[in-house]
DNA sequence: TAATGTAGAGTTTTT
DNA sequence: CTCTACATTA
């Protein structure tokens, strides 16, 4: 056990810890993710069977990167018994596993937040009430917390404090809304992402064997990022843990952020309070960045009221201060650190890489990219939308999911007419109604339109049929072939791969493009599966999809490129020097933040974060007039820049610079005009569309008859083209037609008017 | 049914 | 400003 010597005194003290509880309060920097692994490789080789071992982690690449790790430490063979992954993806497989417990398939749909929000809409519709006071994703909210607090629908409803905070924000029924949306959600055989974990609650309280059987199995449990775990988590944790109490739970409250989606400071603030015998370990030694860069951060986080006793230390150099960055707005800011990376690069020679741009939102990020684009800095920016959100993978995955559980209604919507088969919304409406009225799923009624008397005359009844026979022939084929074959013959005959493929725009390329990467995914997933003689089936890929994130697809392009990123996503990475871009009052922190002293403090952290991310140098910048929606604001700096002790700043300019500002700022007041020297960014014409089609319209089409295959034909607002192709019957028809400098357009004949020429 | 127009909203994010 | 969701129009 070599491997012992390469850690400190309380490193090594937590690692051989081995019964009874424990909590790991880890520094940023600390070696954590160390600790935690060689405690696993530890137990191992004391002789714990991995098969008994649990450890949670807060992503699953995380988890993915740490059973590696054991693995090359204690041989491939111990480290595969391992559990290990996140809250989500550990128990939804339990589930799966004990489905028949608790009502519902054993490959039940996992519900997106989109997917959720999409049925809180038509529950909204169906209770005739009003979504811009009963905003979806509020009400999503308001039933993820319960859930998260394990307040069911039926309690949420007899809960007179909630109740009574509903009616006062004139929101009274969401506890209405809470019973339809579990019902629908059981009728479609799908939970949301909270309910795996409210299930597993219930399944563990209600049912002593299988909570026997889940405490017997695993009788070593490790959770990474306790701060960030919700009370449903910590509840789970305590049930799995009352028989042995093995339960070791590493963290740093500094670095609490999520509290806004329902993580509880309060789990790791009071663990003491849950195990009065936890033994808790310090890992107060920092080894990633520079004394100064560690008392900064000290110097800030100390200003919380709320955090556990440490003290981080470094025995690194002294190295730089906190250099302070002021500009005259969001455009030179970007320009400023720009600047900053090229002649850094050019001082110390390093990799683009070792240099990241942190900020609090995302729509700070174009500005910096301006920048770097200006100055041919290479970047890479993390954030926005996600690979499994875009449209084309959610309705590639949407045929995949029907084909699995063809109760789960949001994906039969997503895909029925989609590519168009002719099943429009009229007929969609229909067939819910029939669905309510006789109490059953969208499935039963599609199957069976005529028994269900929907009222639809023939040939939409043929068009529904043969949509249900397609997904029943994707039934059979799933059974027998791999999850590629099904992938790819699923995405053929639907017609979704014609579909995009047919579309040439560079939208409909990258669509395209994003299919198949998908169905690349499905490949290596297949045959990684075969290889290790696991099942490879289109139902187990799914079942880990729907909980994969970006992040797991660890692309390795980052290489010679700066980061951008928010500093939420740069938790647990590292960067020689690090630029946190926007410390303004009203931006970081942010405004919605500034009136309790909670959201203050976690604001705070989160600059705690930032800071230490950093192993060389930290730069931090503010702008003093910055573009939001279009409009000029004027910005002051934040308190946070204040937070850090002078003795770890570089404020070069700070006195008389600010001081000018007020001076300028004072002069503008009250009027807030835009000053005629205040730069202006570049903004390119726009609407110019608007002008060149608004002629007046005494426009003739031709005949529907004389439209045909290979005429030149005009259109009013399109201009000339050639008809490439005539489809449908009257009054159906619909004509392909190649416009000169816009490209190809379909078009009903019945609407539009094609001049023959 | 599909293209186009318009109103409204707009932290952080993983599962 | 920019994106999205819904209504409108052909």
């Amino acid at each position: 056990m070599e491997f012992l010597e390469s850690l400190n005194d309380a490193q090594r003290k937590a690692v051989e810890h081995i019964n009874g509880p424990a909590m790991i309060i880890a520094g940023a920097g600390s070696g954590k993710t160390r600790v935690l692994t060689f405690k696993i490789a530890y137990l191992i080789y004391k002789g714990i069977d991995p098969f008994n071992i649990l450890s949670l982690t807060f992503t699953n690449k995380a988890a993915k990167e740490m059973k590696e790790r054991i693995a090359s430490s204690v041989g491939e063979s111990y480290a595969k018994n391992l559990w290990m992954g996140t809250f989500h993806s550990v128990f939804a497989k339990i589930l799966r596993i004990e489905h028949q417990k608790i009502g519902f398939p054993s490959n039940f749909t996992i519900y997106d937040t989109d997917d959720s929000k999409s049925l809180i809409k038509t529950l909204l519709k169906d209770m005739n009430l009003d979504p811009k006071v009963y905003k979806p994703g509020l009400v999503y909210n308001r039933i993820s917390s319960a859930k998260n607090n394990l307040i069911s629908a039926n309690e949420y409803s007899k809960n007179s404090a909630i109740i009574s905070e509903d009616t006062r924000s004139s929101k009274p029924l969401i506890y209405e809304l809470y019973k339809k949306y579990q019902n629908k959600l059981l009728r479609a055989g799908a939970m949301d992402f909270d309910d795996l974990l409210f299930k597993t609650n219930e399944l563990l309280r209600d049912d002593p064997q299988v909570l026997h059987k889940y405490q017997n199995k695993f009788k070593y449990i490790m959770v990474d990022e306790f701060q960030d775990t919700n009370f449903s988590q910590f509840t789970i944790l305590k049930r799995l843990a009352a028989l042995f109490e093995n339960i070791t739970v590493v963290g740093d409250d500094a670095q609490s952020i999520y509290a806004f989606r329902g993580a509880n400071i309060q789990n790791i603030l009071n663990f003491n309070k849950t195990y009065p015998d936890a033994e808790v370990f310090r890992l107060e030694q920092n080894y990633r960045s520079t004394q100064n860069i560690v008392n900064a951060a000290n110097s800030v986080i100390s200003k919380n009221k709320e955090q556990l006793k440490k003290t981080v230390w470094t025995q690194n150099d002294v190295g730089e201060k906190i250099r302070v960055f002021r500009n005259n707005s969001d455009q030179e800011e970007g320009m400023a650190i720009a600047n900053e990376i090229f002649r850094l690069n050019n001082e110390t020679h390093l990799d683009f890489e070792s240099y990241a741009i942190l900020y609090r939102t995302n729509a700070q990020s174009r500005a910096l990219e301006e920048a770097l684009r200006k100055s041919d800095i290479p970047y890479r920016i993390y954030g926005g939308l996600s690979f499994y959100q875009r449209k084309e993978i959610k309705d590639l995955l949407g045929y995949f999911r029907v084909t699995l559980n063809p109760n789960d209604e949001e994906a039969i919507k997503r895909i029925i007419n989609f590519p168009v088969r002719g099943i429009g919304k009229t007929t969609i409406d229909k067939m819910v109604l029939a669905a309510t009225e006789n109490d059953t799923g969208l499935w039963q009624v599609l199957t069976d339109p005529i028994g269900y008397n929907c009222n639809l005359n023939g040939p939409t009844v043929a068009k529904i049929r043969s949509f249900a026979d397609l997904i029943k022939s994707f039934r059979i084929i799933i059974e027998k072939e791999s999850a590629y074959d099904s992938g790819q013959k699923i995405a053929a005959s639907s017609g979704l791969l014609k579909e995009f493929y047919a579309d040439k725009s560079a939208e409909g390329l990258s669509r395209y493009e994003n299919i198949q990467e998908l169905l690349a995914g499905l490949k290596e997933f297949s045959e990684d599966q075969k290889e290790q003689g696991l099942p490879n089936g289109l139902a187990d890929f799914m079942s880990e999809v729907a909980l994969l994130s970006d992040q797991d697809n660890t692309a390795d392009d980052q290489k010679e490129k700066v980061t951008l990123m928010t500093i939420h996503a740069a938790k647990g990475l590292e960067f020689p020097y690090v630029f946190v871009a926007g410390l303004e009052e009203n931006l970081f922190p942010s405004q919605l933040s500034i009136n309790s002293r909670e959201d203050l403090e976690e604001e705070r952290r989160l600059f705690y974060v930032a800071l230490t991310r950093a192993k060389k140098r930290v730069h931090v910048s503010y702008a003093l007039t910055r573009f939001k929606w279009g409009n000029l604001i004027y910005c002051e700096p934040s308190r946070f820049i204040e937070d850090i002790s002078e003795e770890f700043l570089d404020y070069p300019y700070l006195e008389n610079q600010t001081q000018r500002f007020h001076e300028y700022t004072k002069k503008q007041q009250p009027s807030i005009s835009i000053p005629s020297n205040a730069p202006k960014p570049y903004s390119p014409p726009r609407n110019l569309k608007k002008l060149s089609s608004s002629s007046p319209s005494n426009f003739e089409g031709s005949p529907s008859e004389l439209i045909i295959t290979g005429a030149e034909v005009e259109h009013q607002r399109f201009g000339k083209g050639k008809v490439l192709q005539v489809e449908g019957q009257s009054p159906n028809k619909k004509a392909t037609v190649f416009f000169q400098g816009i490209g190809q357009k379909q078009l009903l004949l019945k609407f539009a008017k094609l001049k023959v020429l």
